[in-house]
DNA sequence: CCCCAGATTGTCT
DNA sequence: GACAATCTGGGGA
């Protein structure tokens, strides 16, 4: 077993932790067993001047975790689809990192049951598809993701130089939609598509 | 209390 | 490639 990421990790620029995350281990406990990921696609919403992120109107109920210390769960839901990021950065610095897509590595025979299907490309290829393979549900938002005993961690892997991350814009936002802020594995065929 | 926009997905053309 | 499905939180009245 691979060692559970300490929270300095996440205390950093939100873009350095959205490329490092990359290569990572998401692993979803649920009654003792693990469900894991590879972290094969992020997206970096920033803590400051960002209209695409949930922080850009200031700190509400939903939002709140974001201005909280970095390396918890941002777990929210929207056309009756989850989707969850890590915090990054530090108090009152609300920056996230979007999951966008995993390569499943460990309990794949649940996670088919979960998505109703036996394809292994269609299971994690989408952030709202790999919540719905990890039974992730907005009661796991602040989650602490650096403690062994949540239900939710980020375990390390791999490290993924510069020269194997194919950097992008950002998927299915409306506002400041040019900004190279996604990131993936080149070539990794669990990317998300579209 | 009502209205609306939204970090998506699956299906049909 | 277009579109509908249909839920939640935020903001204004």
């Amino acid at each position: 077993m691979n060692s559970v990421l300490p929270r300095e990790y996440y205390q950093r620029d939100t873009v350095i932790v959205s490329k490092g995350l990359l290569g990572k281990f998401l692993v979803r406990v649920i009654d003792g067993k693990r469900l894991v990921g590879k972290i094969v696609e992020t997206e970096a919403y920033l803590p400051f001047d960002d209209p695409a992120a949930h922080n850009y109107i200031g700190k509400t109920t939903r939002n709140a975790v974001q201005f909280g210390e970095g390396g918890f769960t941002y777990v929210h839901s929207m056309h009756q689809v989850h989707c969850m990021d890590i915090v990054a950065e530090t108090v009152d610095v609300p920056g996230s990192v979007l999951i966008r897509a995993l390569e499943p590595i460990e309990g794949i025979e649940l996670m088919m049951e979960n998505r109703h299907t036996k394809n292994v490309q269609n299971l994690t290829n989408g952030p709202g598809k790999l919540c719905q393979a990890l039974q992730i549900t907005r009661e796991l938002n602040g989650v602490d993701v650096t403690d062994e005993e949540s239900m939710i961690i980020v375990e390390d892997g791999e490290l993924i130089v510069e020269g194997r991350i194919l950097t992008s814009k950002r998927v299915g936002i409306s506002k400041a939609k040019d900004l190279p802020l996604r990131f993936s594995i080149k070539g990794n065929v669990f990317v998300s598509k579209s």
